[in-house]
DNA sequence: CGATTTAGTCTATGTTGTGGACTAAATATC
DNA sequence: GATATTTAGTCCACAACATAGACTAAATCG
């Protein structure tokens, strides 16, 4: 059920369109403002010096609109005091990156650790470390990190910060925020969920619209962005493409079915054990037979898997990203032939497939990307606390 | 990009959560009102007035909240003024619904047509007709409509009221809503949406909270409803379970693919050409062996499609309405072992497979419905126009 | 019958946005 | 170069709305 509106909800909420429109449509005058609020040029005007009070806007500049008249003044997010911290504990690395309000990346820190050989709390301890150091860096800076979002590889409570499994390191049900114990408050989701969210918001989301990001690693996983916001299903659950049916005599899964999608194009399907992506890139380079079969059988189950989620839920772009972004050029076309096959008679347009632009660094992005969204949605609160 | 606030917005809005308030948590006094919204009594009191006038609330009684104390008048949603107007078109039948705010049916008609003989043109007249003799009815019972929607078996341009195809009956790009030239508002949503909604408001929607909402006729499609509202995906075409992909290699389907839901659990796979459902479930209740293998295999295939939806979107039950509903006894036994072996190692709890308790005329409730939910969303514009 | 409890209304008040007048700063025109 | 015109932004009186708390109303308990 919506809140009820009282006077401080209706200031907090224009603040937040003010804020919005500042995100989305640029730097802009206090006229344009008011323009496409709807709001009048007096109440713009209030708004944004809070703004500025609060070192979340900033004037820069001065634009006239037409041949003459008075020159306006330009106002833009500031990205010189709000900043908020993604973090991400996968396989093989942790990372940390500080971003600001206006989504630029000012600090990203990767480490190469195995973290399968470690114990969850002495995991958690190292990302610590590596977020203590990033926020003191962030303080030199001049930044206030308002928040932090921890990207785990499974599904999670974000209610309560924890994560319920992480197969592919071994964790059951590790309370990720309360471990971490960072003097701001933190938050956790999906890893496939927040590198959707980096995709739109820091690589090629803001030309695209609605969109699946499919980040394909051992597991492979997909997150919905529909209107701005992650689709997350009724339990948080939704986007696991890696254990659609693609045939259902096909190989068991560990995951007790048979024949998902992880058995044709799971990165444990494509490289030999042990193997990098860029020697199996480099295989393919070579134009060696059985790595490309490998390739086409993973792009025509994909397109199958790809096919089943167009039926469902309707994306109007699909993002490929993870493993399958080295493996664009060699999957893409299996891909779309078996959408192209199965979904052109009944759809004037078949959603288009592209490759990722942001890369190994999508979900610690969309960490940051996603406490940065929440200030943006609601400054009030932000305003009112600007302690942290 | 969120409105700005406005003085008539924050009215409006509250207006809303107050009528929410009667929607959701039954009948309440002024003070409980006060209490479930966050709003003061006196802003309660005002907004009450304001809804009573508007004949959308009714006082009906009194209780005691405690041992003693005054008693609070109790408030409700009233069904004398405000209605709505549900219209369907179907292969072989019309039908119209006049449902009041309070959600409560008050005319509901059917008429056995095949349309599929009749042009487009024609069976818009016809339906044209059949609304205008429900509006009269409803003028009689002292009912003020407010708007209508159309429920068609295909997708739909809801913005300009036009069914883009509906195979089943042949038409294709038919401008519905101007062709049907009522005197109110009047759009278009796909069937299968609407019978979604029909189970939310008419069914066991109340106790269910989200879930997905089979309506298998010949084609099979899908409502997902998450929150209390209707996940459309990107262009509204999301739903489409009937081309799932069940088989990669199984029989051709019309849509251009192979092994699609459809061709397993469709209409036309289980029932002999021409057959009606009620012979089809004589023969099952006779224990015919070739029906009860074909509920088998459509059982089968319907719990692969329904694992892949699970995994892509996550709903927390699943209803099985349309003619899935009849077959409910033979079909879901298979189904939900398919989904058991598939999702029972992944998922805490596997979700409910559930008989729609609405039946046929679940996508014309729907569509009145969801006139009901806009008008209980933003009473604001229907008190400002109290003309129709 | 008075004390207590709960419901609901009334009134003065505070917060917020509005509309229009006003000032400011530029170019165009003569 | 003076004046008109245009656009930006501020100021101020005002209106809309919700609020807080006093007040009235209507019940039960002792």
């Amino acid at each position: 059920m919506a809140q009820a509106l009282r006077h401080d909800a209706m200031r907090a909420g224009n603040l937040a369109v003010v804020l919005a429109a500042l995100d989305r449509r640029g730097p802009l005058t206090r006229a344009a403002l008011a323009e496409t609020t709807g709001l009048t040029k007096t109440t713009v005007s209030k708004l944004v010096g809070d703004l500025i009070d609060a070192g979340m806007a900033v004037e820069s500049g001065t634009v006239r609109d037409g041949e003459r008249g008075r020159p306006g003044v330009v106002v833009r997010l500031s990205g010189h005091r709000v900043a908020a911290l993604g973090l991400e504990i996968n396989v093989d690395y942790l990372a940390a990156c500080v971003v600001d309000l206006s989504r630029t990346v000012r600090l990203l820190r990767t480490q190469a650790v195995d973290n399968r050989a470690a114990s969850p709390s002495d995991v958690i301890t190292r990302l610590g470390e590596l977020a203590t150091g990033m926020l003191a860096d962030a303080a030199g800076l001049g930044l206030s990190v308002a928040g932090a979002i921890v990207a785990l590889p499974g599904p999670v409570d974000r209610s309560t910060g924890t994560v319920h499994r992480a197969p592919n390191l071994g964790w059951r049900d590790v309370a990720v925020s309360e471990l971490l114990a960072l003097p701001l408050p933190v938050l956790v989701d999906n890893e496939a969920n927040l590198a959707a969210l980096g995709e739109l918001w820091f690589g090629s989301g803001a030309t695209l619209g609605d969109f699946l990001h499919v980040s394909g690693e051992i597991g492979i996983g997909a997150g919905l962005v529909i209107d701005g916001a992650l689709f997350r299903g009724a339990h948080g659950f939704a986007g696991e493409l890696g254990h659609v049916v693609v045939s259902p005599d096909g190989p068991p899964c560990r995951c007790g079915g048979t024949g998902c999608l992880e058995r044709y194009a799971g990165q444990d399907a494509l490289l030999h054990p042990g193997e990098e992506i860029a020697d199996f890139v480099a295989r393919l380079k070579a134009g060696e037979p059985s790595a490309e079969a490998a390739c086409g059988r993973a792009g025509s189950a994909l397109g199958i898997a790809l096919t089943t989620a167009v039926n469902l839920i309707d994306p109007d772009t699909i993002v490929l990203g993870g493993i399958f972004a080295p493996l664009f050029p060699w999957v893409s076309g299996p891909a779309e032939e078996a959408m192209r096959k199965r979904l052109g008679q009944m759809r004037a347009r078949v959603p288009a497939l592209v490759v990722s632009r942001v890369g190994a660094d999508a979900a610690t992005l969309g960490a940051a990307g996603q406490v940065i969204q929440r200030i943006i949605a609601d400054p009030g609160a932000f305003l009112l606390d600007p302690q942290r």
